[in-house]
DNA sequence: CACTAAAGGTGACATTGTCACTGAAGCCGA
DNA sequence: TCGGCTTCAGTGACAATGTCACCTTTAGTG
């Protein structure tokens, strides 16, 4: 396991916070909590709805959505300097849903009364912009989802989504059956078309890992 | 076409609004327009950005996305009493998306401008705890047209629509392709369908129409 | 090494989407 | 009232994706 930085300031790390006075920057270190989880750990889901708003220092976390058969979907993922909008939602929306954050690394969050929060939202326009832009980001994700998983092909699908877990590394280490959870579909019908990506020389497969063989290739199809 | 009604004190019409002290109401009515769509104009796009907020004052949005190759799916409607998110999230959101808003009927709506929006945000709890509810209230929306997309089966989803689009009444005016926009599918679909249901009884058809005859039937469908 | 759990492969079949047509219903002008 | 036109609906063939059952391979682990 990779140890975490010391959270420092942490009002240097976000854009609705790194800006405002030095007074509101003193008060927001000293009501907020940092926290830990390990990667795999829940950090929130619908049974595990938090009172508080979390701001991800460090790390990365992925929301996802489980069907009733069991079946995945990757939503989005929050990024360090991200705020969790959805947990916001989850406290105002009386309704069921069913989506959930898993930390997909080691994080650190930085966990905001939500007093505070109301407080910071009321008087502080940079933040307010941030918050507001960070719901607004979210629905646009959602709305990529949607047209994906509606209208889009899963050879292209994955082709993208081989390319984005990448990041530019030549090789990823996934399963089939993760690969899956990201686009919502089935094992085997990941491994057909990985199968199929493979013959025609895209990718190289061994157990647990995959690699791009021809990048140019996999983004022209990702491309559709 | 029906006439609208001439709008009164819209301040009242809103959850956000209807409670604020009178002093703020009042101008609020001098700042906000009212405006007035047909049934069938587009009231948002990605061509047709709105630079202020929306509040229905009368009528029913309908917020559709469109695919590359022609195909629809309706991801909420937006009722009287509430408010437009996704103006909001289209103005601070600088990535491209394909969602447009089309007047469901005659509507009327009231546009605040965005300095009003932002000072009424930030002075009044009450009416930011209305806006984060709305950007809620969408995001959970959001999550389960994802989740029929992806995991759901096309009948379950049908019977559901059905019922919902009935509302009660014995009769939906509707074309088959006009269904098939509600829940992304293609025509023929629903058209293989529906068919089915008249077969086993669950409706009748007639061009353009469809009448329930075992709502029952389809609600227990619909439930899985 | 044998055993085991996890990962991956495969064929058969069901469901849904696509394509290219055909037929049927309503509208409207001559 | 009759054609002619447009929209709506029906259909068969096939492609893409999802489901199920079962098998093989791989990488540990005692």
């Amino acid at each position: 396991m990779q140890g975490l930085t010391k959270a420092g300031d942490w009002t240097e790390r976000f854009q609705g916070t790194k800006s405002l006075p030095d007074s509101v920057r003193r008060r927001l270190r000293d009501v907020a909590k940092s926290r830990t989880y390990k990667k795999g750990q829940q950090v929130f889901g619908p049974d595990n709805v938090p009172d508080s708003l979390l701001f991800l220092y460090e790390g990365t976390i992925r929301v996802s959505q489980t069907s009733d058969s069991g079946r995945d979907i990757v939503l989005y993922r929050v990024d360090a300097g991200e705020s969790c909008v959805l947990t916001t939602a989850c406290m105002l929306a009386e309704e069921a849903y069913n989506a959930e954050g898993i930390a997909e690394t080691d994080i650190r969050v930085v966990v905001l009364p939500k007093p505070s929060f109301d407080r910071l939202v009321a008087e502080e326009p940079t933040f307010r912009t941030f918050v507001f832009a960070a719901y607004s980001r979210r629905l646009i994700d959602l709305l990529r989802v949607v047209d994906d998983v509606a209208f889009g092909r899963i050879d292209v699908r994955l082709a993208e989504r081989l390319l984005t877990l990448a990041g530019g590394k030549p090789e990823i280490s996934a399963t089939h059956q993760q690969i899956a959870s990201e686009l919502g579909t089935a094992r085997e019908v990941i491994s057909r078309v990985l199968h199929d990506f493979q013959k025609r020389g895209l990718i190289a497969q061994s157990r647990g890992k995959i690699a791009i063989s021809d990048e140019a290739a996999l983004r022209a199809l990702s491309e559709n």
